[in-house]
DNA sequence: TTGTTTTTAATTGTGCACAATCTAATTTTG
DNA sequence: CAAAATTAGATTGTGCACAATTAAAAACAA
């Protein structure tokens, strides 16, 4: 009966920790008209220009359900556009527009703002997010 | 720029292995109508018996606009009440009822089924809980 | 090639999260 | 004491998350 308290949970601190970090987030993104995860969006679209809704679904776990919509109010703030592909109609492919792009120059100083709150060191933050990306990946086993 | 990559972000797995836990936890809390966050709730009043929404929310680090409606859906499906305190009408406590009693003994298997699923040592649990306390301690301190 | 299965998104509905605002009760101050 | 400030909770509105269903397109099989 003693696992049932809150204290020995595992999952809570992730829970917890997951909402504060993003709540940490929140000022810098404000300033971007942003959410979080329209900055995850964001951060594979600069890197990648072009992605498919699946693709993007893959890399951040999350299905058309969050994604379609999400997208769509991006699309009506100009950072990207949805096109079904030509070869493929079942495909819906964003792209990175030029607004998109130029919110990058003001999106460089927020991984460092942030660390700077954390109160870690870069090594323990780099072996925090192994173990964290290694718990994930056994995860990702399972389920697909 | 570099920093600006899904991969080198910290906050990322720890927002996409937090949903992942809870979908871990799903099929064993579907089983009693329970969601995540009304499962730490029980998790509370099995502990407490009774205690304030000011009281959960601070255990929980969520604010009424959340727990106010989750606590009355709660309500609705007898797991608990809701009664203004005599003392201080500003005050609403939440007190276990019979049937949410009841329901711990459906709970107990559930941390050990999540932890059979996690493939990791207790050693590693322990070692990781503690870490990510210490940063959710880290950001109390600075928000309140 | 036709029927079946799979794949990709969109849609619908429920339940969080959280900012912002409001109300009422209590505490603090002058 | 009365006025001002604080506190606890409720309400409203927006944006995720995700299950379940639907629809359309593509891949596959007989």
């Amino acid at each position: 009966m003693d696992q049932l308290h809150l204290q020995n949970q595992l999952c809570f601190p992730l829970y917890a920790l997951s909402r504060q970090m993003t709540a940490l987030y929140r000022p810098y993104l404000d300033k971007l008209d942003l959410t979080y995860p329209q900055y995850l969006v964001m951060l594979l679209l600069w890197e990648h220009e072009k992605l498919s809704v699946k693709k993007i679904g893959c890399e951040l776990w999350l299905d058309s359900g969050t994604l379609t919509p999400l997208l769509k109010r991006m699309e009506e703030t100009g950072l990207l556009t949805r096109d079904r592909c030509v070869e493929d109609e079942r495909v819906v492919n964003v792209h990175l527009s030029k607004e998109g792009r130029q919110l990058q120059k003001k999106a460089v100083g927020i991984p460092d703002h942030i660390f700077s709150e954390l109160s870690i060191s870069h090594a323990q933050l780099k072996s925090l997010k192994k173990e964290l990306s290694a718990l994930l990946n056994n995860l990702e086993k399972k389920g697909g």
